[in-house]
DNA sequence: TGTACATCAGTGAACGCGCGTTCACTGATGTAC
DNA sequence: TGTACATCAGTGAACGCGCGTTCACTGATGTAC
């Protein structure tokens, strides 16, 4: 038996789902605490009955990232009218012209991980955690009789390519690398076993 | 024939390179007209005889950055001792360990990848020229034959591998992923043609 | 169903602090004769 | 070589601003009888 949500849990969601976003869009410092709560239809004074402290926001706001783009990848996996592989959806998806141009809503991972290991240790525990989700999504699709070390592999490719293809800025150049990398990765784990 | 730099000159060069360590050490937002020009042995009033603005700085200092990390990828091609091909010595430096734990003097890429679209115009197309030299760097030691579009491809995967290993925290696990990412990329590319 | 009161969620002014930037000044460097 | 002066490089106080955080208060929600 699930309670029905308070007043203030269904706030604390919504104050959550705005940094979640607001987070994958202006980075750990584009996150700032009036910002927010105005984006969230509030004013700054209330935060602190919600949180302890901003690190705290940046906590939740990082799981709930991650666990909106699991979800979100999840879903697509189950599209009625492919036969492509487990495998080849995450590839193309993640390495989407759609996840390239919408970051605010695409994978935590792609959108912070070079100013993860800069935050303090609460946050960088929990984006570890997210990174670790990361790869163990990417092992879950890989073909059976592939290296369970190759998860950490692939998942360092999806990365590195769409934070590329994304500092590119130029359509054109950021485009060809993903589709370069997309073809990379299929025509090399994509067994058709 | 150059003139001998003028003491304002070497100054200015002090605080480039100070700030090309800082910058990669704690991200843009971790460059601070203050406390640069304190690393550098002077007070902060004086840095606007120097720079119109911190984003030139940044700018300056991104070039620096990328140019220092360029020349000492290419020193360490020289090394004599070694037969190894330069693809795979590039493989084997860029995934070190060293360069794992020293992102103050590594590649800037790796270190500002996923904030680099979030700059100001100005230092947003710094950074994807970085980018590029990078893309370019890896394209010269690939092996002949090899298709140019696999630059970008093995960029995009040294720059995730490193990032995910530095994110993951834990000294093991991130080291398991350069590892594997080491043994990858030579098995797949490093053909003895 | 209605009234009285306690609790709760959110408001808005205020705080201390560090930031980027400006500027009047000073002491050192270099040039003219 | 020595003196007089202009230029230069760096100093340190001050500015306005936005940030995270605190707090006394208010109006709405919910409970007791």
């Amino acid at each position: 038996m699930h309670k029905p949500p308070t007043r203030k849990e269904l706030t604390h969601e919504r104050i959550v789902a705005t940094a979640a976003r607001a987070l994958r869009a202006g980075g750990f410092e584009g996150v700032g605490v009036a910002d927010i709560m105005r984006q969230a239809g509030l004013t700054h004074g209330g935060f602190y009955a919600h949180f302890p402290s901003r690190d705290v926001l940046l906590c939740e706001a990082l799981e709930r990232a991650g666990r909106d783009s699991a979800a979100r990848v999840a879903s697509r996996d189950h599209a009625l009218d492919s036969g492509a592989s487990p495998f080849r959806m995450l590839v193309e998806n993640y390495l989407s012209e759609r996840h390239l141009g919408a970051p605010e809503s695409g994978c935590p991972v792609a959108a912070l991980a070079s100013e993860m290991p800069r935050q303090n240790q609460a946050v960088a525990r929990v984006a570890a955690t997210r990174v670790r989700s990361l790869i163990a999504a990417v092992g879950e699709r890989l073909h059976p009789g592939i290296s369970s070390a190759t998860a950490g592999v692939v998942a360092g490719q999806l990365v590195g390519a769409l934070q590329l293809a994304r500092a590119l800025g130029d359509e054109a150049e950021g485009k060809a690398v993903l589709a370069a990398t997309r073809r990379a990765l299929l025509e090399q784990y994509d067994l058709k076993s």
